[in-house]
DNA sequence: AATTAATTTAAACAAACGTTTAATTTAAAC
DNA sequence: GTTTAAATTAAACGTTTGTTTAAATTAATT
């Protein structure tokens, strides 16, 4: 599908509204005023509300996995290249930590006839990746052979979003004023936590 | 605030609604039927839907804090206590998800008209319990001394909610089919593996 | 320059929203 | 048994919702 300019404005303010009002908190005339548009043309571009919010998540999902694959192919030792997997995963996250709060929310309920299949697809492929790197690191004798590969990657995202979702009670603690600072403290701080907590559990021997 | 039976009935409907469709996805109608009520019983007991929603943080929040103390006041080794501390927490939040899940959303967006002291207050006091009990394990040697104390606890509840939100995606990959097999999934393997993550975490040394 | 197509607009549509009203039924107090 | 208070109801209130319409404007094609 091809977006041109007005298109994307569209999509842009409609990705902030939604993420901070919630899909059915956020009304159409809204984002046509955000948009500097007229109404009628969500209806004209997009067909309805429901097929703008899917454009989005497949404007917003492209190219992940090629990102993922690059960083892996660099010479690096087998925990270096965690450290760079871990480091790319939360800035790609959190660049589209909007888009994110609105699958979660959207997509753990099954009542909204929204298509997720490109996002599936997209994760299944993702994981893909992630599995054949950890296999080859127990293999090579640095990850711990008792793994539950899967889990490891809620934990990498589940430890960015729970501080993104209470940001509000952690930017008191951590001195967080603004969106510059919050950029900060997410690739600095946040990503090393991050990074820390991952070695330390595919190391990790009983 | 003292709840009457029908207050509690309709708080347990407007939960599973709220965390399904959203606090703005949900009409005060669709309560008033899953609640079997009238409509105009939620403005008569409540106020407004805003209100409603604010009793239902207070009635689901209470004695955490209690329960953790008593977890850390049982005679174990520090590395036991983790394991007590982190399937304590997630058989809680996994019991309340529908409103964490609100909250996380809510939360997470300040345009809403909706009072959260009560659950800032009671995390900041269940925070401080956790960060007595490391840091006393840290002057034990037990634990790193190079450690980011409250970004473990995002660690613990994102890898749940993470989980919890991909649900979807995690189902087929695990073969959880109804919440009898949900439930066993999150207390046995998912909660062994954040019991790992998080004492591979406190012990990690680089 | 004339014609066709694409874009943009204000207005209208029925449906659904949260809340209030005033009347009625049920329960409690005396 | 009568009176007062609490609970419950159907109906109505004014707004706002997503989408459509038909007319007006701009851009592209011939």
């Amino acid at each position: 599908m091809e977006l041109n300019e007005k298109q994307i404005q569209i999509i842009t303010e409609a990705e902030k509204l939604f993420a901070e009002n919630g899909f059915a908190g956020t009304s159409v005339r809204q984002i046509a005023k955000e948009a500097g548009v007229n109404v009628a043309m969500i209806s004209y571009y997009f067909g309805s509300k429901e097929r703008l919010l899917e454009a989005m998540l497949i404007y917003r999902s492209a190219d992940f996995r090629m990102e993922l694959e690059t960083v892996l192919s660099i010479e690096n030792s087998t925990l270096e290249k965690v450290d760079e997997v871990v480091a790319l995963i939360i800035r790609r996250v959190h660049h589209n930590r909007r888009m994110y709060k609105i699958i979660h929310f959207e997509y753990s309920n099954d009542t909204r006839k929204i298509d997720f299949e490109n996002y599936i697809n997209q994760k299944l492929s993702n994981y893909k990746v992630i599995e054949e790197f950890v296999i080859k690191g127990q293999k090579e004798g640095v990850f711990s052979k008792d793994l539950n590969i899967p889990l490891t990657v809620p934990t990498i995202l589940g430890t960015y979003f729970n501080f993104y979702y209470n940001l509000r009670f952690f930017e008191v603690l951590h001195n967080i004023t603004d969106e510059a600072s919050l950029d900060n403290y997410v690739h600095t701080t946040l990503t090393q936590h991050i990074q820390k907590t991952i070695k330390a559990l595919l190391t990790y021997e009983n």
